[in-house]
DNA sequence: ACCTGAACACCGTTCAAGT
DNA sequence: ACCTGAACACCGTTCAAGT
């Protein structure tokens, strides 16, 4: 005698991330998500895998949030103000989502990664925007540079790594003047 | 009646820094580091706090290895040269040690944070290069940022993040080259 | 003074039994 | 077809009892 389902996979990625945000991947339980959509932990695993397949979803989620938020930004006509709009765009979301930010961007275990196309995706406004500084044949490795930087930085920021003074605000806009520079051909 | 102690507390950070360093920090329980020096897990919590304290003792020493590792790298009398190798240098420390890396640059909780000046002394050797590239008034911005680059740059690529294509080693060259040139009055 | 077994509160996960 | 309680193998941690 079929019982009618009491929740969905959209319910529990999206419960999953409301905990991701208030209380981290630590807080991320299997007994808190089925809280969350008012179901007993064993029946979560009629939806997903195991946590890690969860704990995936979310961060497809989360990748295609990035890249909504990083599309919106680039849409000036000049390469460097687009360059400066992105890093500013990316700190912005970091800054109010910093454990979406570490699930993206700290180490993730080969089956908590997100949708190859998604990484692509996410990286196509920074891409055309290299391109145009940097020319096409530096494009992919000038956009390295860049996010490479504003990973660490904002990796660094939110880990409150930056301890010997100074000014932080000051510290990323040196970073992403100096950066346009260097990459500018 | 006294019973000898079976066991101290360098003998289990160095236990502690063995199974961080081949299973990564979720391998790192007090149970294997117990079986590691010859005792029943409660008897860690005779020289430890808790875990996450043990796990700052590990990176304390991990920062200090580190830091060795840096100075010993920066020995040119070309700033231009030592930041290059210095960068090399942290680039071959990290592929040998990823999980060290990690523990030094994810987040980390607050108490089990490495001591402040362990923070400041690993970073002695490259303030004093970006001091003779940028001026001793950009010397801690020109700093952050080739910090915050070489940080990202690293975490992305332990965790598989070029997947773009490409060359990374020469990734990695053009944005040290390229760092020193943004950086240089 | 140090070490230990037993116990506790938590995890993620499986599975037989219920509807 | 979905949901559940009970159970299992793990965690970190505490503590009374042993030497």
């Amino acid at each position: 005698m079929p019982t009618p389902a009491r929740t969905s996979i959209q319910a529990i990625v999206a419960a999953g991330r409301a905990i991701l945000d208030a209380d981290g991947l630590d807080g991320l339980t299997m007994s808190r998500v089925a809280a969350a959509v008012g179901v007993r932990p064993p029946s979560l695993y009629k939806r997903v895998r195991d946590r890690s397949d969860l704990v995936r979803l979310i961060a497809n989620d989360v990748a295609s949030e990035l890249t909504l938020t990083l599309d919106s930004a680039a849409t000036s006509a000049d390469p460097r103000a687009n360059l400066r709009a992105i890093a500013g765009a990316f700190r912005a979301w970091a800054l109010t989502h910093p454990e979406a930010f570490h699930l993206l961007f700290d180490r993730v275990p080969e089956h908590e990664r997100i949708d190859p196309d998604l990484n692509a995706r996410s990286a196509a406004a920074l891409l055309r925007t290299t391109a145009e500084l940097a020319g096409e044949a530096d494009a992919l490795e000038a956009a390295r540079t860049v996010v490479a930087w504003a990973n660490g930085f904002l990796g660094m920021e939110l880990a409150g790594a930056f301890r010997l003074g100074g000014n932080v605000d000051r510290a990323f806009e040196y970073g992403v003047e100096r950066l346009t520079r260097a990459i500018e051909r």
